[in-house]
DNA sequence: TGTGCTATCGAACAAATGTACATTAGACCA
DNA sequence: TGGTCTAATGTACATTTGTTCGATAGCACA
């Protein structure tokens, strides 16, 4: 893509950034210093036959451009010796955050209370992303409602009967008794720490 | 709002979820089966002036809706017992995973190789995010380049000179000497772990 | 019944917008 | 010098689109 295409695309979505809906073809003119709507008409035309823009014939404001893939955030693996880390060859992939979380919806952040699975690496203040089901496998870590109370922890089922177990020595398995009311709630899924507390998220 | 502004807003919502741009006047008459485009627009100069909807007079395609708060993961705190779990009163809020990591651009996910924080609940395999930065500050956990090697570690100033303090027993602090060749790459600022491997990631 | 009120319709108009085409300007090269 | 190509221009036109205004139909209420 030469120098002058970019700027086409930038502008594009600079403009949609800002505007929430695209560009009329003499806003594009206007805003890159060109005088003649053709010009930016038979440039709009190259670069939806090229893919870099999409476009419905005769619809006004119809051109989108497909976010970059900075929209994800990229992964940094092992790092070659002497090469800066971001560079291309560090890049392991991208973690799409927005396709993943729309995948993953119905499933909620838990805020963790206290120490009880520390050795899971799971800490108070962390948010942990519960996908609801009803029913869990052995072995996997859960969020579970027994007698009113939520709690993480992973789901065991013995001989002696189902505990929930701590991952922390300093707590004690919980039996899951015949009497108890008893809910599995969800999976644990995945884990979202905020170490920056500047990185606040808006509150209902 | 009425069930029928609803449909409205909902309408728009999903023609820009599915095409990129928003509906002109007539698009949303044809989708919501009406045969006239005052009917329309008095509707959409209704939801304007209740904030419910944005529009700009006389530019084509530029009603928006802003987008619902379901784009963020809600977060769960402390869960009132007897309610249902998902109830909204147990809601405190969301997290706009979307926005979060609009303002984090420039940043990426390394993904973590020992065991070397474990105290810190940092396991092998979790992807920091890090905020790329020059200098960092006595404390702060940071990801460093010392001799080449990438490491994560907390970044510790003391009268004995720079350390990059591990939070695990079974691991050394690392001298930083004037000979080495070091540098910040950047600060830790949140974590993220993917338990289910399911949730696979784009690879480049 | 009749009187407002609201939603909807129908049609017409003006502005915004996409599109097409002939023309010009400048760069490059034989 | 002349030719060719590309980018850009200016203009005109057709379509899309927002806007306006009057008319109609249903509905609640006195």
């Amino acid at each position: 893509m030469t120098e002058k295409q970019k700027r086409f695309v930038d502008f594009i979505l600079r403009f949609r950034e800002d505007n929430g809906y695209s560009p009329s073809i003499r806003e594009i003119a206007a805003g890159l210093g060109l005088a003649s709507t053709s010009t930016v008409k038979s440039m709009l035309d190259k670069l939806t036959a090229k893919g870099e823009l999409s476009m419905i014939s005769g619809k006004a404001r119809s051109v989108t451009a497909p976010e970059p893939a900075c929209s994800g955030v990229p992964v940094i693996g092992h790092i070659r010796a002497g090469s800066p880390v971001m560079a291309e060859e560090n890049i392991e992939g991208y973690i799409p955050v927005r396709e993943f979380l729309k995948n993953s919806s119905g499933g909620f952040f838990l805020v963790v209370d206290g120490y009880s699975m520390k050795d899971k690496g799971i800490l108070p203040g962390d948010f942990v992303f519960i996908q609801p089901q009803k029913t869990i496998s052995n072995g996997q870590i859960g969020a579970f409602r027994i007698n009113g109370e939520v709690t993480l922890k992973t789901f065991r089922r013995t001989d002696d009967g189902v505990f929930l177990m701590p991952a922390n020595e300093e707590f004690r398995p919980i039996p899951v008794l015949e009497s108890d009311e008893f809910e599995v709630i969800g999976r644990y899924v995945m884990l979202l720490r905020l170490v920056e507390k500047g990185y606040d998220f808006r509150l209902a």
